[in-house]
DNA sequence: AGGCAATGTTACCGAATTGTTACCAGATTT
DNA sequence: AAATCTGGTAACAATTCGGTAACATTGCCT
């Protein structure tokens, strides 16, 4: 479909295209897109089944199926396969461009790349911790640390979640080794370290983020 | 909208209806919604206008327009209005449910479980237990004990199942430790520890948690 | 190879939690 | 009514847990 092509192009957007399913499914794996618009249509694999495939690999990224075919069986199909949304050819460009825009708008309202609280900024993306726009130098794990309590606030995360994913399921450490980064971590951020204000420590369990 | 309420409520869901544009709109605002339909024909307030309002008062929860027009510039407007979702009449009940469920499923992953008793709100996610609105402190085993009568509630739980189910079944501890910890728990949570309200004993077998 | 920063490990300390025991009161039974 | 049983609870003891300093190790950079 080159008109789709062009159209969100000249929007600014990236487009990576694919000829066939499974080339759309290796590219939506590989790519990590911010949305993909899907074809029922297709030679080899036919849309519902590359939903269902991207959706099982844990893969959230809104998907949008176009289709010729407008049954309310195949809609039902479409969105439960894993769709968020379904349009039927014919459909205008401005539509369709109109949807894309009202997930785009919510993924960038909802998460956000960034994380504040208090006068820190957290940008995961470009793997920097500000204070007051000053940035803050933090070590690595420090870093993955903060990411994962600040991606989880106000929940209770126990240890082995956070040796989990900040240090891997395979690495074998002391939990010990998450108290140690803890401190230095509070030592970085906390005002008052000894009675922290971010980072709490949930007894017999382990620790918990709290924003502001 | 009967048939609409009716095919809800069948599926377990709570729903809140309205009249008219500024009946929604309030509605909307108080009752906290997990899911808006909107239909855009209304009297008083047209759809497009409830939808900017409820945005612009930074409510995000999904939005679902329903309307007879079909023209792309009245769903582009929709869209851009800050809805998330677009269907026409006429429609079936089943796609309305099936893009209903494609929201609920998104939202579904960060639902957070809390209990309410009396004035108690018991959150097992962050770890916290409020009494109207102020965090109490409670220690490991209490909340564990009281996460697990509240579990439970109105059932009586023997010694036993306590036991293994907050102690764990591989320790070896005196029965006479629930008793202590239901005493200290007690004196955090009952009005009148000597006849309490939530926690009551029965005698020889265990345990009963009262909500309200 | 040497130096340096980051990270993991161990040990010690203090505090808080938790288990145990003992004693008491009320209920139940004989 | 006496004996007995069960649970409440206070007091004490033991244990556990987390903070942190000191030390060891790893890995990287020159």
């Amino acid at each position: 479909m080159r008109g789709l092509t062009d159209a969100f192009t000249a929007r600014g957007c990236v487009v990576v295209s694919a000829a066939d399913g499974q080339a759309g499914l290796d590219a939506a794996l590989s790519a990590q897109p911010d949305l993909i618009l899907l074809d029922i249509m297709l030679p080899k694999i036919d849309g519902y089944e590359i939903c269902k495939a991207v959706r099982s690999r844990g893969v959230e990224v809104p998907i949008i199926m176009l289709t010729a075919r407008g049954q309310e069986a195949d809609i039902v199909r479409g969105l439960n396969s894993g769709a968020d949304d379904y349009v039927t050819k014919p459909f205008s460009i401005g539509e369709l461009i109109a949807r894309v825009n009202a997930f785009l708008r919510r993924r960038n309202s909802g998460r956000e790349k960034v994380c504040r609280f208090g006068d820190f900024v957290l940008d995961v993306a470009a793997h920097k911790l500000f204070r007051n726009g000053a940035e803050m130098e933090l070590t690595a794990k420090e870093f993955r640390l903060l990411a994962h309590l600040a991606s989880r606030p106000g929940r209770a995360l126990t240890r082995d979640d956070i040796l989990d994913a900040v240090w891997g399921s395979s690495v074998f450490v002391t939990p010990r080794s998450i108290d140690r980064c803890v401190t230095t971590l509070r030592a970085k951020i906390e005002l008052v370290p000894r009675s922290p204000r971010y980072i709490q420590t949930i007894r017999d369990i382990g620790y918990r983020f709290e924003p502001d």
